[in-house]
DNA sequence: CAGTATCCAGCAGGATACTG
DNA sequence: CAGTATCCTGCTGGATACTG
């Protein structure tokens, strides 16, 4: 898995002062910005539909079909939170039967990367997470 | 009505060197890690914990008051997650009173990175989304 | 096809009180 | 100081039925 970086513990020692991070660390959390969009990004399916049409536009069941598990309801809410947020933009098509596209703005598509990065590191340490859980509940049990 | 926006259809043909994202953008989405990881990463308090303990070890009550509205159990909560992930380790000095430190592990360590840039997108953007909202409310409205 | 409306279960999360 | 225990509220999100 990772690359048994050989830095200590360095929370065991707290009289040597710290390691790296100064404390423009700060401007990440205490920002109640970061907060708000860290809950619109939680959510259960906002960076799937993201992700989903990071590729370009896609039609509202073919949305619903791409991303598996999430209902009508939710994949509606879902589309309007981030249209709201200027993430998505709609695009009826009046016909019959009536078509709409969803689509990234720029905006949204500029999220696709601090996203993506965020992915890359889950996936570089599902394993490793997925151990100390398995570890903590073995203890716990 | 809305503003003409041209529509960018980068994901239809992969022919012009288009901007930066390869197919490989669904390494980031279809996993059902990442979403994992969106989730734990993305409710209310883990973020708020993991920044605030990014300068070095910290107490429960220092940590308590340093985040400023959370309560007692939703930070016993917060960080027994963090710790069941292996993202903190928890550091118990039998005195008395006791003694509770908590800090960061490697692996939490790892996490604010790709946090620290979702943080700086967020701040980037805010007003933009901001303005969205209040767009989309006002012709909602 | 692309929604809206309604109902409902579950859990996140706050407030408060008590304990080693 | 550092929790645990209990109660309670609101929101998230699923299921289902109906509509233009």
């Amino acid at each position: 898995m990772d690359t048994a970086a050989p830095l200590p513990q360095e929370g065991t020692l707290p009289s040597s002062g710290h390691t790296d991070v100064p404390a423009g660390a700060s401007i990440a959390a205490d920002c109640p910005a970061v907060n708000d969009v860290l809950a619109r990004v939680g959510d259960k399916w906002s960076m799937q539909v993201v992700m989903t049409l990071a590729d370009g536009p896609v039609r509202f069941n073919a949305l619903r079909r791409a991303i598996d598990g999430i209902s009508q309801r939710m994949l509606t809410r879902t589309l309007r939170a981030l249209e709201r947020d200027g993430l998505v933009v709609r695009a009826v098509t009046p016909s019959v039967p009536p078509r709409v596209d969803y689509s990234l703005t720029e905006l949204g598509r500029s999220l696709r990367e601090p996203v993506r990065a965020l992915g890359a590191w889950a996936i570089a340490h599902r394993a490793a997470i997925e151990a100390a859980r398995a570890d903590f509940d073995r203890r716990e049990a």
